[in-house]
DNA sequence: CGTCTATTTGAATGTACTCAAAAGCGGTGG
DNA sequence: CCACCGCTTTTGAGTACATTCAAATAGACG
């Protein structure tokens, strides 16, 4: 059945029983985008939240000399969102879109709020998911802060092999923050260190 | 009462009764640290979360050139620790210390994983927590991706005013990964654009 | 007052960007 | 199956942003 990858994801962290697995599943909205489709667009209200069934989105925020900054991938098995625009209810600050063709499931904001009430247990799964990606961020920070581009570059590599493979250089260039010529620069250099 | 503080930043998000207020006041550690004193040092296991009753602490971490860089501030009414030790049990990847004389509350990882259990209305309160954790170092990344040095001074005088006046310089300029002379040069730029 | 640290200033340097142009690559239609 | 189009990647020259190092000045604290 297509709800076995998001409940194992969510037994993770937390035991459901049938009934409050149907509740939770329920409530569930399958989507699927083509590549390139928009799934969410800056200045508007970001009402879900989105686990990654199949394929790969990015989140990314423009800034006024129109630079796309990718803020983060999702791949299969991801959860993927607006978090600012989901909890406050405020004007989305990043946009989401296919990098390929991508099947999620979608949790309403009403619905997730039932959800906490209703099975409590969800408080607990998704302040786990909340933490990790708190520390994720801060690692991230942290990196930005401490480390020259190319360090940053094989750092990626060897964090997400998986994104590494699948995206395109323009794509992780705009993730470590640099431009796409200067990361080709870099992996040239890379290759000429190992040869 | 000391505990007023804490306890209304815990309002803001739950409503505790008299027994659950007694139950999580009795595991809170008090502690003071005098200026310059070291609450947590890198590689040691971060057992607790510190709430800031009074004062000023600094995260930072240090990279292989000796560099500081500065995760967070907390001062009144302010969490701080190192998530990334703290939920894993791994030696902590950052160190705290202290910018002033300060008082702290702390709470440790077996009673607050004990308060989860017990009162699982805290589980509510720190999935808020960390969401608004999350969402601040999202920023923060998108921030030092997109901003040139000049805006992100201006960015953090303008969000962070209360931190800006107590805070030396130096350690402005290591929050905004830059070295003190720049930020420096920068400070100076900004008084001749005003006059 | 003296000492220690923080801040300022300036020159030389390095890291990463901009702009422009060429080369590579994938998909589409004839 | 080939030719063309659009987009990504590479390459290079010139430039901007930020660092390093060194030295002078200013502030804080005992």
């Amino acid at each position: 059945m297509e709800y076995s990858d998001i409940l194992q994801n969510i037994s993770k962290h937390i035991k459901l029983d049938e009934y409050e697995i149907s509740r939770f599943t329920s409530v569930l909205v399958r989507k699927e985008f083509k590549k390139n489709e928009i799934i969410l667009k800056e200045g508007l209200q970001c009402n879900v939240i989105n686990y990654v069934q199949q394929g790969a989105l990015r989140a990314f925020h423009v800034d006024q000399d129109i630079d796309e900054n990718i803020v983060m991938f999702a791949i299969n098995d991801w959860w993927i969102t607006d978090m600012y625009s989901f909890v406050t209810g405020k004007p989305a600050i990043i946009n989401i879109d296919a990098l390929e063709d991508t099947i999620v499931f979608q949790l309403h904001r009403d619905d997730l709020g039932d959800l906490y009430n209703s099975v409590p247990k969800f408080e607990r799964f998704f302040r786990i998911v909340m933490q990790n990606a708190y520390i994720r961020e801060q690692l991230r920070v942290i990196e930005n802060l401490s480390m020259k581009a190319e360090d940053r570059y094989n750092n990626f590599l060897n964090k997400y092999p998986q994104f590494a493979q699948r995206l395109p250089l323009k794509q992780i260039a705009s993730y470590l923050g640099i431009t796409p010529e200067f990361l080709s620069v870099l992996r040239k250099r890379a290759t000429k260190k190992i040869t």
